[in-house]
Order: structure tokens, then sequence, then C-alpha cells
DNA sequence: GCCAACGTTGGC
DNA sequence: GCCAACGTTGGC
């Protein structure tokens, strides 16, 4: 079992359509950088915790929690040419990008980045360290409590 | 809109 | 393999 913050721009999927969609369950699409990717692919298992992140937007920060509900499978996006995450290198045989599903768990008061930064007790998280971009990081056991605590009955 | 930081591309 | 140029992310 491992947990992960998971990045998406509200605008696009935001926890409220995760948790308004069917099953509560979306396919986590759109990836575009290998390292996210990879820990998709290499890493992930279904049922790992998920923190929701809203980013690119006027309260970036956790506004939800998640989990991983399957295992990796191509990413469709990247076959169609009218997606705006189109790859002309991806084919059928050989895709590049791969997605999992992600099921919501429950949303939460907004964790605002402003916030976490001013937490000592998350200042090791990999997602709030200078220069970081990634849009899946890895989170330890101890971060992930931490959140929750702070996320409790809210 | 700005810009720091990181990632990718492609010439050599 | 190096590295300059360009592209992207994402907070502010």
């Amino acid at each position: 079992m491992q947990y992960w913050l998971m990045k998406s721009e509200p605008d696009e999927v935001s926890i409220d359509d995760v948790m308004s969609a069917k099953d509560k369950t979306v396919p986590w699409f759109g990836v575009r950088n290998y390292q996210a990717r990879n820990f998709m692919r290499d890493a992930m298992q279904e049922g790992d915790g998920v923190l929701f992140y809203h980013s690119s937007c006027p309260e970036p920060g956790i506004a939800g929690i998640a989990e991983v509900a399957s295992g990796p499978y191509p990413d469709a996006t990247q076959f169609d040419p009218k997606s705006h995450y189109y790859d002309a290198k991806a084919t059928q045989e050989q895709p590049r990008w791969i997605s999992v599903d992600v099921k919501g768990v429950r949303k939460t008061r907004l964790l605002s980045l402003a916030e976490m930064r001013t937490l000592p007790q998350l200042a090791d998280m990999v997602v709030l360290q200078k220069g970081s971009r990634l849009s899946i990081t890895p989170v330890t056991a101890a971060q992930w409590k931490q959140v929750l605590a702070l996320l409790k009955g809210a």
C-alpha cells in the first residue's frame, strides 16, 4: 500500500467531477511526463491512497481523498487526433502513455498550498519542494496520516 | 501576464 | 553525449 498526490486542474477534472462521476471513478488521462507515467505504470497499485490536488487555479491545494481503482492501461487520449493530449508517435501496438482509474472517497475542505507550506510536519512532501512540478508525487505513510488528521471531519 | 524551474528536442 | 533553444508547469 502506497500513497500519492495527484494534481488535476479543476477546470478539467475537479473533485466534484470525480464525486459525481459514475462509480465516483474517472480515468486519469493526460499525463505526458515520463516520471509521472512510470509511477502509474510501475509503482501504483489498486487501492493505493490518493490526495486529490487542485492545481493551476485560484486556490491550489488538496481538495479531497481518493484511491487508485485500476491497474495501468493505455491512455485513450493519445490516439485521438482531436484531443489536446494526442501523441502522433503513439500507436495501439506501442502506446506511450498510460492511465489508471481514480475513485473518489470523499471531498474534503481545501487544504491550501499556502497552509501546507506553513506546516512543519508536511515540509518534506515532494510536492512542496522547490521547483517540483510533477503531477504525480509519492507521499509517505507519515505524511498521509498527517494530512488525514488535518482533514478529519472536514 | 510573469517567470523560475524543469523537461524535451535536436544539431553537432 | 553535450548543451542551447525551446516548451511546459504552475504559483503568484
